[in-house]
Formats: C-alpha cells, structure tokens, sequence
DNA sequence: TAAATTATTATACAGATGTATAGACAGTTG
DNA sequence: CAACTGTCTATACATCTGTATAATAATTTA
C-alpha cells in the first residue's frame, strides 16, 4: 500500500518532514518542554488539532457525548488507535472542549467588556457581545450551553466552573458600576448568578431561531436584567 | 425453541388470553375505541408501555436521544421490528416522552397549587413542589431540563411549549395574587417567563446535589424570583 | 369453519463501534 | 553506526446497531 487511508487531512497541516528542518517550526511545537518528551516519533497531531476537528463535527444539534472515537479520529486524519495518545476516551476530549471553550469565551467577553462606555449601558452591551458570540460560527457557547445539561458529572463540573467565572466577573463589573451610578445592590452575588442564568437559558432558547425572534430574546431578556436589578436595587434600601 | 427471547416482562403484564374470557377487561383495553382497530391480531404491548420502559433506561446521566431501538425494544420485552408498529424512529418516542412529561408535571403542580394558603408565600410553596419533584423518582423534571437543550429541533420545540403552558399557568396566578394584595406588575409574562426559566436553570444545576446544596439552592432561587416581582412591581409604579 | 387482517416473531445482513495486537516509523541517545 | 523509545498504522474481532424479509400467531369477519 502506497498511500495511508488516514492523510486526508494532512496536506493542510504542517508536513512532518520540515518540523526538523525549520528551527523556529521545531521551537514553536516544543514550546512546553514537560509535555514535549525527548525520546520517540513525535507526536504528528497536537491535542488542540483533535479538539479541532470534534468541534468541527458538534452542531448546533449534536451533543459531545455522541461523538465516536472512531468519527473523531477519521475527521483528524489520524488512525482510530492513534486517538488513545492524546485522551483516554471521548469524554476526556469533552470536558477538554468545555474547557477550550470556556476560557476562550471568558477571554473574548473580557475583551469586549472594555467597550462599556457612558452612553451604553453595560446590560445592553453585555447580551449584544453575548449573542454575537451566541451566533459565531466557532460555536463555543453553543456547546457550552449544551453540555451543561447533559452528560456525565464532571462535564456538568466543568461547564458550572466556567459558569463561575462568569458570574465573578459580572459580579465585579456590577458592583462597580452601581457605586458609581450611588447605587446599592442587595446581594450582588446572587444578582449576577440570577443575570448569568437567564442570560444562558435564554440564549440556549433562541439558538437557531431566526433573526427576528432572536432580537426579541434579547429585548425580552434585557427588561429581564432591568426587573432584577431594580429589584434588587429595592432590597438594599429595606 | 419453546420460549420467545422476548418474554421477560410478560409475566408482570396482563397475559393475552385473558382478555378475551374477562368482558370487563377488555372493556377496559377497548376503552379508546379510534384507536383500538376492528381486525387482526391485537397488539400485545401499548405506547404507554414502551414509553414507561424507555423512561426507566433513561437515567439522570443520559440523553433520550442515546437510546437505541434495541434497547427500549429489549425493555419492553419485545422484539426489535415490534416497535415499528408504535413509533416510526427512536425521536417519534422521545417527542411522546417529554409530552407525556410535560403534562403529567402540569396537572401534578395545578394540583399542589392549592396548597398555596395564606401563610405561605406563592413563590415559597411553588418552589418546594419543583424540588419535590426534581428528586421524585419517575424522573420527569429532569428528563425536561435534560432534552431542551441537547437532540433536534423538533425536542426543543417540544420542550418549549412544555415550558410555555407553565408559563401561562403560572401568570395567571401572579396577577390574580398580586391584584389582591394591591399590586401590579410590569410585564406580567415576562416575570412569568423569567421566573420559569431562572426556576429550571436553578433547578437543573442542582440535580445530582446533596440535600444542603439543594436547599441553599432552593433559598438562592426564592431570592432571586423576590428580585424579579419586586422590580416588576417598581418598573409598573414609574 | 375458512378467509382476511394485523401484530409479532426469528433470522439475516451490512455497517459502525471500541479495542487488542503486532509491526512499521521516526526521532534521540549511546 | 546501532540500539532504544515512544508514536503511528494496519488488521482483526466481537459486539451492537437499524432494518429487510418471510413466516407465525391471534384476532375479526364472512
């Protein structure tokens, strides 16, 4: 046999023969010397390649639980065996998305939360960078939205982590901005586990919904944000 | 061969060759007559049946969507092929479960509503019902919170007019509750529709949990929903 | 009783899946 | 140069999947 059944994929990677003869190739892959080992073939396919390509293949409608190894491993070039290197099974690769996803998102959202000025609120431009990201084709919060609710333990884990670190940050952003308007919020972190939460239930609502219904998500969720704050607003003075 | 392979369950079901000799009893499996057909052999097993065994296999870890044919079929006690003559696919089945979900929760809640006395708080004793049954063991809430967000469109749309009959239900209740004690809210179906979604995102988290985590959620989730009616109550004052 | 009708069954098949095994490959180290 | 070592591939196997086909069983109707 002349050709491998698993190359597919390998023309548009980085062809094995040059990552010896580019230097600056070779220090790019060994640039975390713990997980680089020093003896052996080298690994011809990164984890972040695999994590790729099962993103690749999760749709709107498809859960990670559903991938199969061998599915995974045709899409990334490589033999079904191959896939044991990088994850013990499917659902390491899982919680490795959620992860990916996760810190991926929260860096985005950080980033565009630097776009908060004076004459935008911050609850407008929070659910505009929220369904923007709701609609990117990368799918990152889709998938977050969806393995949330299904699966093993650990994945609901993961996915409560990265929902963690959301509220903190919004939490921080709130307090902040209601003591600069005078105000006072009652129990500011429950506000922004209660903002969290709708905001994500919402959106998963409105995934795959058209253009219009998805606007009106968006209204209907801001007046959302608006009762609670006020409501919160309320319970402080009491 | 003397015994089919796909018996096991016969035993604790109602043996064929009574049904014939008991008239009550076939009144009784007579008792929907469009469905029932005027010729041929009658059906040994209902829609009910495999409905009651898939919703057994299904646990709080797994999707209706992993179930194979085979294995509801297997359940149930029949054969493979059988389970063409009730459900034309595995989704045909899942879309009956959550209905069968979604309106055995709504008559179980419209009944414990009664219970809602002056002493109590509305939300106080809505809130417990959910809990109640989030941990009962049939399993319906979850399987509720489980499909919306994972499987086809068509799950999604199932488990959305599930969730929008309790909406309705539950404003209703609100602006008869709040017309009595002198109030009014704005928005009223978007405080319905925010408390519901709030209520099940809360709720899905904590499945699985300890007890102690269940109730620290059920007192975030309470509140948060006094966040939401006491904004709503402000916002329709200005 | 015999024919018609419908549900159910056993058997079979092609395809997919996870994984075990053994060997080929490509680097590092002596 | 020749070991050594870890990665990859090909092959294989038992299992499970959905479904096609044909035969059998249990009723109603004539």
């Amino acid at each position: 046999m002349f050709f491998s059944l698993y190359t597919k994929n390998t023309l548009s990677r980085v062809p094995a023969c040059m990552s010896s003869s580019d230097p600056k190739l070779t220090a790019l892959v060994a640039l975390d010397p713990e997980t680089r080992q020093t003896q052996g073939r080298p690994t011809s396919i990164s984890r972040e390649e695999i994590i790729d390509a099962a993103l690749a293949l999760v749709g709107p409608h498809r859960s990670v639980s559903t991938l199969s190894l061998r599915e995974v491993a045709r899409a990334a070039g490589i033999a079904p065996n191959s896939f044991y290197r990088h994850f013990r099974d499917v659902d390491e690769l899982a919680i490795a998305l959620i992860e990916r996803a996760g810190s991926t998102l929260r860096s985005i959202i950080g980033e565009a939360r630097q776009r908060v000025s004076a004459e935008r609120s911050v609850v407008q431009t929070s659910m505009e960078v929220f369904m923007e990201q709701l609609v990117a084709e990368h799918g990152y919060l889709q998938l977050l939205l969806r393995e949330g609710k299904v699966g093993s333990t650990a994945f609901k884990q993961a996915v409560e982590q990265q929902l963690c670190f959301f509220e903190r940050e919004l939490q921080t952003d709130l307090v902040r901005l209601e003591q600069q308007h005078g105000h006072q919020l009652y129990a500011p972190e429950l506000v922004a586990k209660a903002i969290t939460r709708l905001v994500f239930a919402m959106g998963a609502q409105s995934v795959g919904e058209d253009m219009i219904t998805q606007q009106l998500s968006v209204q209907q969720t801001v007046d959302m944000i608006h009762m609670i704050i006020s409501g919160a607003r309320q319970m402080a003075k009491a």
